[in-house]
DNA sequence: GTGACTTCGTGAATCCGTGCACAAGCGCGT
DNA sequence: ACGCGCTTGTGCACGGATTCACGAAGTCAC
């Protein structure tokens, strides 16, 4: 119960916290317990790599009958930091703005729109999820009122580094980059991105890579195993 | 020219490829060559990092000089199979859906929309991005027709495994899903996977991370220090 | 209480990715 | 022709992540 001396828990495992969560939430209510076997088998992983990454929580498993699907809940939004919400606002209100903003997930998973800025007047004033547009320039009051930490930038690549510095201005500590475009932020700043094209492109080169050897070399070739999942 | 016997690349290069592609496309026509000092600075990376993905292309760079912008672009694009177009087929005319079918970056990009799918008729006909939504027992039918082998996967995620099946009985061979939801799916079907709240996640963990030490050691502590870029 | 069985937690081996550091190669000026 | 300065390409060492394998610790039936 009490704070624990909280090791650092190594990226990998942070990156699929996030899984495992989702995928506990969703189990019935009914079922008290999961085996490291089951959840690895709904998440789609390796059984080992569960426990390890569940031993970082410091979290109690029981030998002989596995987790306890409630504590391991609380134990992992606790982890998160997804003990209260995280209010973030979106800068640009074009088709992935309001995508964003539409979005359900976000609201459910702990991180209601605070926000949405836009540069262009004329979408100033728009609801969209609920949510009106406002106009870049309140950036800073509603960052400041809400108390937001976390910005998206949902702008067109030309635009996507002056959104970043305004957010930092405001005092934004995280960013989530859709543009594709490098970001460059102050030390301490974090910044994670998401790049529509390049997940294709990656994509892309295994179906390239899985056509052009069999037509060299076997007749029926089977298909090259790759990373799915 | 001829044909090399093209080593296995490494799939954490093969993620970096269309970062530094996009940025040598965006580069000034007047610039010839690049050295991997400019390149790595531009792209938020080390520099040796650059040399050795490039280096996996079998490329040429001259030493004194640097690489060959155009001939490094022709390459580049080449090792990911951008050489011709990859189409893509969307299932799921929700907000996502729409947002990425409107996506300019999609085309520009090499992965134009062949076509767009929904379960609800009442979404059929209409027009988004230029494609007219189809209902998705026309599945096949585009995917046969337009010789389409990427499926993207913009569904509920209760609908997201049955959609991704449709797919693959459709001959699809890559799946980018963006569905919070595990697909399970034959072997040698690719899938990669976006999911934004899990993003977010991610980063109330490092802003939880920034806070929480601060209250129980030193008064005034700057922040930890955290990957950005 | 005992033994069979299940499942966790983790040491150890291995693999992959990163970054340093330096030799080899190229061009340019003289 | 030659040497200087710049930049590539890569061997090597290191650290992080994955996976195996097994001892430890619990449950359950009888």
């Amino acid at each position: 119960m009490a704070d624990r001396p909280r090791r650092r828990i190594p990226e990998a495992t942070v990156a699929r916290l996030p899984e495992y969560l989702r995928i506990l939430s969703e189990l019935d209510d009914a079922i008290e317990h999961v085996s490291s076997d089951q959840l690895a088998e709904l998440a789609g992983v390796n059984a080992a790599k569960v426990r390890k990454d569940l031993s970082y929580l410091g979290s109690y498993g029981t030998r002989g009958v596995g987790y306890e699907v409630a504590y391991l809940v609380y134990q992992i939004r606790r982890e998160l930091g997804l003990t209260h919400d995280w209010p973030v606002v979106i800068v640009g209100a074009g088709n992935l703005g309001q995508a964003l903003a539409n979005y359900a997930g976000f609201m459910d998973r702990g991180f209601p729109v605070a926000g949405i800025v836009d540069i262009d007047p004329a979408k100033v004033g728009r609801v969209i999820g609920g949510v009106r547009v406002r106009h870049i320039d309140d950036l800073v009051s509603i960052v400041r009122s809400r108390k937001v930490s976390i910005g998206v930038v949902a702008t067109s690549p030309a635009a996507a580094q002056e959104a970043a510095d305004l957010l930092v201005a405001a005092g934004i500590t995280s960013i989530l980059n859709f543009a594709p475009t490098v970001l460059s932020v102050p030390r301490g700043v974090t910044v994670r991105k998401v790049d529509l094209a390049v997940e294709l492109q990656i994509l892309g080169y295994h179906e390239q890579r899985r056509s052009v050897p069999s037509l060299s070399i076997v007749p029926g070739a089977e298909p090259t195993r790759s990373a799915s999942a």
